[in-house]
DNA sequence: CTGGTTGCAAACGATTTGCACCCGC
DNA sequence: GCGGGTGCAAATCGTTTGCAACCAG
């Protein structure tokens, strides 16, 4: 775990600095340590409370610069981004390793990671039918989807 | 498509009256308006376009009550809310027949609706091993679960 | 009547942005 | 040195809420 993160981070490093690089921009020490802060973090983590953590453990960094910072790593397929509807946006490390899916109650605040190969070859079949590949997506299936019995 | 249109409103009524009787409220003029209102809508909407439409087509009931009875219809079920990370919830009219994921592009707005049999299948497995289930549920599956080529 | 409802405007909370000063390269 | 970066505080924007006047049952 913790040796999987920091072989992790290696990669993230590489990929945020090209990232960066590419876009003309500079590898502060912000930068640095926010990529680094991050990626001490388990699981999902929203922007208040990596403020939180970091005001705990003296990281110091403004509120704008971790919100510029968290898009630009989405951007660089370092994190991604999800909405759960719990009126603030997630964001984890994925690095495109650790396919799942996020199973989300709409009753209560839980959410729960889930691997399944079936659901990776529903998907796969679906892009294909539909001929819609932009370079990230997600796919959200309602509860309704499911409530119905068979016929 | 009008008429089926016309036939789950008739059930949609019956379901939001039953649900305000439940819970002790009335059927005010505004809540039967934005109810039929509602219907006439195709496809996803958010609050905002409801509330463009509402004034362009004369109907009169404020941002406040829409909200408000947009969440009561949600929770007596005949509505379904969703975000898409647009900034703004999208709702729709989800009476449990109709089954459905959408497909979200992560690069523009796009949303596709998609049906799947496999994914409905994929999805029952999931919730049966993971012996999770509110009432209502959501699953979000992340481009990286399928950006992974093969092994 | 009486407790729920409405509309308005103010309040909210997450995120973004303008700007003066600061720092990689 | 120059062009990008940072922090702060103000601004946004979707959504919620307090409150006084107003209706449904």
């Amino acid at each position: 775990m913790q040796n999987t993160n920091k072989d992790l981070l290696a990669i993230a490093q590489t990929r945020y600095a090209e990232f960066l690089k590419r876009n003309k921009m500079f590898l502060t020490k912000e930068r640095t340590a926010l990529l680094d802060f991050i990626f001490a973090q388990k699981g999902h983590f929203s922007a208040d409370e990596l403020l939180y953590e970091m005001q705990r453990t003296g990281l110091k960094a403004s509120r704008a610069t971790l919100y510029r910072t968290l898009s630009q790593l989405v951007e660089a397929s370092v994190l991604s981004e999800s909405d759960f509807g719990h009126g603030h946006t997630h964001y984890e490390i994925d690095m495109g390793d650790k396919p799942h899916a996020h199973l989300v109650s709409l009753d209560s605040d839980d959410v729960k990671e889930v691997t399944s190969a079936k659901l990776e070859a529903a998907f796969s079949e679906i892009l294909r039918k539909e001929g819609f590949s932009p370079k990230r997506y997600n796919i959200q299936i309602f509860g309704s989807f499911l409530g119905k019995k068979k016929a």
